[in-house]
DNA sequence: GAAATAGTGTCTGTAAGACACTATCGG
DNA sequence: CCGATAGTGTCTTACAGACACTATTTC
């Protein structure tokens, strides 16, 4: 970063890529739309003239998913400069998690289609084109990370929430079951109790809580 | 990232800037160079057409600061469209923590600044160009973590070493003393002993361990 | 012997894994 | 009463923090 011509060098085009996650059916989902091919993909978009990442990641959320008020997080640079057949693209993957209200006028409308985490993955029955498999993997690893060190980071549950709300989210976050007791010992002491109580579900009422800070 | 023309859209400078850091009189430092003008930065350079991140972060250690055979991580793009006044440059930031030898070379040619991390930081009397002193305490975070949840991950120990060497070296990186007992015990069962010992230094022999895997 | 470094014993507190029991709701 | 869910007691293991003591070398 010392030469004094811009103009001297080529650019490349900058594009960004977003995978979404969502929690439905206690499962992980991936928010994935269509190309004008048809093709499933991760939303994404190229990156405007001086626009900022953020910026171009909120932009192709809400054109092509119809998705608004969020604020993804930064991944990795992808730049295998044979990852697109049209030129030199090098695109930044994006990380966002989100409820299922979020989601649901894009799934309404058709623009969404929400699909299990593993029908991407290696074995799965969806190939993604350009290397977002890998992109995929790199954000479920992180999302997972994030849920090993806090409660509910992405904020998936409502203001209150019971210890078995929170496990369920977990859970399917995590692809597998957790346990019950130890799960209970290691978050209450991270979550702020209300004080009220479930009412009308099955079983015993639980405590309710929200999340400190 | 569904676009048919890629010429349609303008596209920014791609830079690499690469955060290097060092153990010198058990404190970590940072590689800085000078620019034409004589300023210290970070060195850095464009991306050629077509080329890898990786390869231009691996020219531009080698032409600015005489590094070479190294193998630097992706940390995080900077993207602030005011953050280089020539224009519109996205820039790949990255990490690299090298042993004393790697540095040699360059400090004898005068082409590296060595410089202890807190002269880098807020209130530090070095104040590094465009949004480098974001990228250089996001770098000393990720070394940190790094160390934290592994005996030497960057290998700045030589082949066999004493438990009171990776102290060393571990209380440079944090920059704060660790415990010693505790620390000894939890360092153990991550490394390989030699069955050597030390010989000729100050006080009883202390045994050799080696890296596991 | 003094200084320096290496190695270990022990106590305490915290937290997870595992198992099992009790508690309180709807029906 | 039954099924379902919530909540907790207890035992074990592991590990970190803290303090202190012993061991072996150089000078």
């Amino acid at each position: 970063m010392t030469s004094s011509d811009l103009t001297d060098f080529p650019r490349p085009s900058l594009a960004v890529d977003t995978a979404t996650f969502s929690v439905a059916d206690d499962a992980l989902h991936i928010v994935l739309v269509r190309d004008r091919h048809g093709r499933l993909l991760l939303p994404g978009t190229f990156v405007h003239e001086r626009e900022r990442l953020a910026a171009a990641v909120l932009r192709s959320q809400s054109e092509k998913a119809g998705i608004s008020g969020r604020e993804p997080q930064q991944l990795q640079v992808f730049d295998d400069p044979d990852r697109d057949q049209r030129g030199w693209v090098v695109t930044v993957a994006h990380l966002d998690v989100v409820d299922a209200a979020v989601v649901a006028e894009g799934i309404a409308a058709g623009r969404i289609s929400l699909v299990p985490v593993a029908e991407v993955g290696p074995g799965g029955s969806i190939d993604l084109p350009y290397d977002q498999p890998r992109v995929v993997s790199f954000a479920l690893a992180r999302v997972r990370a994030d849920y090993a060190e806090s409660p509910d980071p992405w904020r998936l549950l409502p203001e209150a929430f019971t210890l078995r709300d929170l496990q369920i989210v977990h859970e399917a976050v995590l692809g597998e079951e957790v346990q019950r007791d130890a799960f209970r010992r290691r978050m209450e002491p991270l979550l702020q109790p209300t004080g009220e109580m479930t009412d009308g579900r099955r079983g015993r009422p639980s405590r309710l809580f929200v999340h400190r800070g």
